[in-house]
RNA sequence: GCCCGGGUGGUGAAAUUGGUAGACACGCAAGACUUAAAAUCUUGUCGCUUUCGAGCGGUGCCGGUUCGACCCCGGCCCCGGGCACCA
């Protein structure tokens, strides 16, 4: 067990119980404990840690300065989301319609220099190693591949026109080259040097650019809000025509991707289509499709086809004139060819209290290492939060240190790392989790790859990139064997649960827990009315979502477990759907799992003395006369053979519901008239029934197995399927005609075709369906189905 | 907006992955036991029609492929997750 303990939400209760995070932190993790212990869960305590504790975090520091030492590691300036009432940075769950969470201030964006990991040196093989995962879901692998995003294109140069700032050429990456010839005009970011230059005697831009430095620094909210844009009054030569394009300043242009700007080729790109509409701008369709007429009166042609308008490149198709278009830039060094990746340098650096103290000492604008003797830099537990920037910024004895070389006064770093940095690693870190010399020690070479991971779906891409490309940064650090950390991976859905909420001042949202709410609910469940049990007053309802600290929906199992026990909520929990599906939390069924777990119990106790007197050493073939005994056998083994393909392919729901369709059939049969053999019988079952159930249920099979003398014999070796008890002579066949159910059919199992065609054509059901049609064949599924098709 | 999932009875779900839709449960209804209740047990429970044999419809919506579609293909709607500072 590793505890992922820093982060956020410390902060967030710090602040709000006047406890310090750390106090707070292992408060919870006791708690935690105490109830995984309860609910008997096999982890090895043994190799229990919290990612708080400097022994943990120290190594994490010590491989950053090795990755500072290779190159890997870098600063630079990074945006920011900055609350200036409250003078700290706000994640973007923090940041609501554009204001701090706290203050209620407008937020605004702003530049501070930060550290990155060069992720992006490893996209290639993030990309390719995605191939060998052949045991992760696809859509986790798509989802990856995706985020990577590697696009081939041209990086293509525009000069601007009588301009004499830095960096007078706009670089611009395309994937469309052979559309080059149809660029109306350029964007650049607020932020570009190109449009803060022309600003600077431009009131109206000015006031533009501003509102742009309003918005939040997330992706979702570039793409949603309304595209903006103004022209700035600068041209930019284009590289082939020679003709002169406007820049104009957008707001959907990514300051800090790639070059900040962007070429817009309106008649074959639907985001530039929509915006050269919407202000006027040209559009010079330069592709046409190869057969029929250009239509762009309705949106963008993007497709490919001929180019047209396109000087020595008219005629050529799409596909050649990408090839030469990029030929020519390249020969008259007006652009190069390139692959691009939307994936971007991983910033790890957080203006943030609770986390690793990311180990570096600044001197004179310059920044080193802490050298590894100095490690760890330990993290000042003792404080007050009070929502206000980071208490270590505040703290002189934390951040005043000197420079090792000189002896002159320095200062120490005091941000932290991004949490993700923590649970990137922590995998390995159970293989040597006791390691006070070293990281890693040959422990992790010999247990890693992890067999089989389990996370929610919804750290798909973010978590689960990070800890492979972490682990190709300790392979090349020599720590760890292999490419990849995970084998298999099983990513569970979620528990979601219903959010309620109350507005406050300056839009700041108190969210109240699902049990102190009381709902009322039309007859189809929805919803109608929501109030909070303390005061009778009503709540908002907020929509279902993923159960998380920060919504308040989360649920304790503690009053169930209190209830009914630790083997109740394991099976309910088990029973509720298959582990990947995300799951709307209802305990109303739990009563039904307690039932279950109560009748097997009363069945084994009720038949005692056969299992006091027979506790079936081992079952040697037994010879069976007794057709009922057969069957009954035979049902139990059907049960047990999908139950152990449910088990294999973990939908642990199916092997629940199979456990309880085998305590039916063995509760309705009467063991009483079976004889000698009969006794054998049930005893074999009882025991397929018990190691069946005891992964889920491991109190109760233990204590059963206990008490009648079989706990060997359940506890040693996994279950297998007696081929023979499954062996039927007649089935059942489903009859169609044209596809519909129209009979069924008991015959030999290896009834003769012409045989049973004669058969089906003679059911007087059939019958009645073919009348006055021809019969135009009979397909045949052996064992399962006939269908007669007939016109 | 983009990427990834999902949508099946009143509810959670199942369907050996193209072959009987609704297993197993929850809930509900009726009955048994009980002075009564709880617990337990039995029976029923997708909708409509029914001569009680069965028939028709039905897996978010519309269309297609197929002897046959919850499953495959195309278009749409709704819900959940992710979108780089929640983790």
């Amino acid at each position: 067990m590793g505890w992922d303990a820093f982060g956020l939400p410390a902060e967030n209760a710090a602040i709000a119980n006047k406890t310090a995070p750390a106090k707070w932190t292992r408060e919870n993790i006791a708690y935690m404990r105490g109830q995984l212990e309860r609910l008997g869960y096999g982890y090895d305590w043994a190799r229990e840690f919290a990612t708080c504790n400097a022994d943990y975090y120290r190594w994490e520091q010590w491989f950053f300065t090795r990755l500072m030492e290779r190159g890997l590691a870098y600063k630079k300036e990074a945006e920011v989301n900055w609350d200036p009432v409250d003078q700290t940075v706000l994640a973007n769950e923090q940041v609501e319609n554009g204001r701090g969470w706290r203050s209620g201030a407008l937020i605004k964006r702003r530049k501070i220099s930060q550290w990155f990991l060069r992720i992006t040196n490893y996209a290639e093989e993030l990309i390719d190693g995605l191939d060998q995962l052949e045991d992760w879901p696809e859509s986790v692998r798509t989802m990856q591949r995706n985020w990577i995003g590697k696009s081939v294109g041209v990086e293509a140069v525009f000069t601007v026109v009588d301009s004499d700032i830095d960096g007078d050429a706009l670089k611009v990456f395309t994937t469309r080259p052979d559309t080059i010839m149809g660029v109306t005009y350029l964007a650049v970011a607020a932020q570009h040097p190109l449009a803060i230059s022309a600003a600077i005697d431009n009131p109206e831009l000015k006031t533009f650019l501003d509102e742009c430095g309003h918005m939040k620094t997330a992706e979702a909210e570039l793409e949603t809000m309304e595209k903006k844009g103004m022209p700035l009054g600068v041209f930019a030569v284009h590289p082939i025509s020679g003709e002169q394009v406007p820049v104009w300043v957008a707001n959907f242009v990514l300051a800090g991707y790639g070059t900040g700007a962007v070429m817009a080729v309106p008649a074959h790109d639907q985001r530039d289509w929509e915006f050269a509409g919407k202000y006027g701008i040209d559009i010079t369709p330069v592709v046409y499709p190869v057969d029929g007429d250009l239509d762009i009166e309705g949106g963008a042609f993007t497709e490919y086809g001929v180019l047209k308008n396109s000087g020595q490149f008219d005629g050529l198709s799409s596909e050649m004139a990408k090839q030469r278009i990029a030929e020519w830039l390249e020969e008259k060094q007006l652009g190069e060819q390139q692959v691009n990746y939307r994936l971007r340098d991983w910033g790890v650096s957080r203006q943030r209290y609770w986390g690793c103290p990311i180990p570096v000492i600044n001197i004179d604008g310059k920044t080193i290492p802490v050298e590894a003797s100095q490690l760890p830099v330990v993290l000042p537990e003792n404080v007050v939060l009070d929502g206000v920037g980071s208490p270590i910024k505040k703290m002189p004895e934390f951040f005043e240190t000197t420079d090792p070389e000189t002896g002159e006064l320095a200062e120490r770093e005091t941000d932290t790392f991004d949490t993700f940095f923590e649970s990137s690693w922590y995998y390995a870190r159970f293989c040597s989790p006791d390691s006070d010399q070293a990281m890693l020690d040959e422990r992790a070479k010999y247990w890693l790859p992890v067999d089989q991971y389990v996370g929610g779906v919804e750290h798909a891409v973010l978590h689960l990139l990070y800890a492979r490309f972490f682990h190709k940064l300790m392979r090349d650090e020599g720590l760890v064997n292999g490419d990849e950390p995970f084998k298999k991976l099983l990513t569970q859905g979620m528990v979601i649960a219903e959010t309620y909420y109350r507005e406050g001042e300056n839009g700041r949202k108190e969210f109240f827990n699902p049990t102190d709410v009381e709902t009322t609910k039309d007859e189809k469940g929805r919803i109608l009315q929501a109030v909070l049990r303390s005061d009778g007053e009503p709540v908002v309802v907020g929509g279902v979502e993923k159960m998380s600290k920060s919504k308040n929906n989360g649920v304790d199992p503690q009053s169930m477990i209190d209830r009914y026990g630790a083997d109740t909520v394991r099976l309910f929990m088990m029973f509720a759907s298959p582990p990947e599906q995300s799951l709307e939390w209802n305990d109303d069924a739990v009563a039904g799992a307690s039932r279950f777990l109560r009748r097997v119990w009363a069945w084994f106790y009720k038949h005692q003395s056969v299992f006091q007197t027979s506790p079936c050493e081992q079952l040697i073939a037994p010879k069976i006369e007794n057709d009922a005994l057969v069957d009954v056998r035979r049902t139990v083994y059907g049960i047990l053979e999908r139950a152990l393909r449910d088990y294999e392919r973990q939908q642990f729901n199916t092997v629940v519901a199979a456990c309880m369709e085998m305590t039916n059939a063995l509760e309705k049969f009467d063991w009483s008239s079976a004889g000698a053999a009969g006794k054998q019988v049930q005893s074999e079952s009882a025991i397929i029934l018990l190691k069946l159930l005891a992964p889920v249920a491991p109190h109760i099979v233990e204590k059963i197995s206990g008490e009648f003398n079989i706990r060997d014999q359940v506890e040693t070796s996994w279950l297998q399927v007696d081929e023979s008890a499954l062996k039927v002579d007649q089935v059942e066949l489903v009859v169609q005609v044209n596809g519909k159910l129209r009979s069924k059919l008991q015959v030999a199992i290896d009834i003769p075709r012409d045989q049973l065609e004669v058969l089906v054509l003679a059911d007087e059901n059939v019958q009645r369906f073919i009348e006055g049609s021809v019969v135009r064949k009979i397909i045949i599924v052996p064992g399962k189905l006939v269908n007669v098709v007939a016109n």
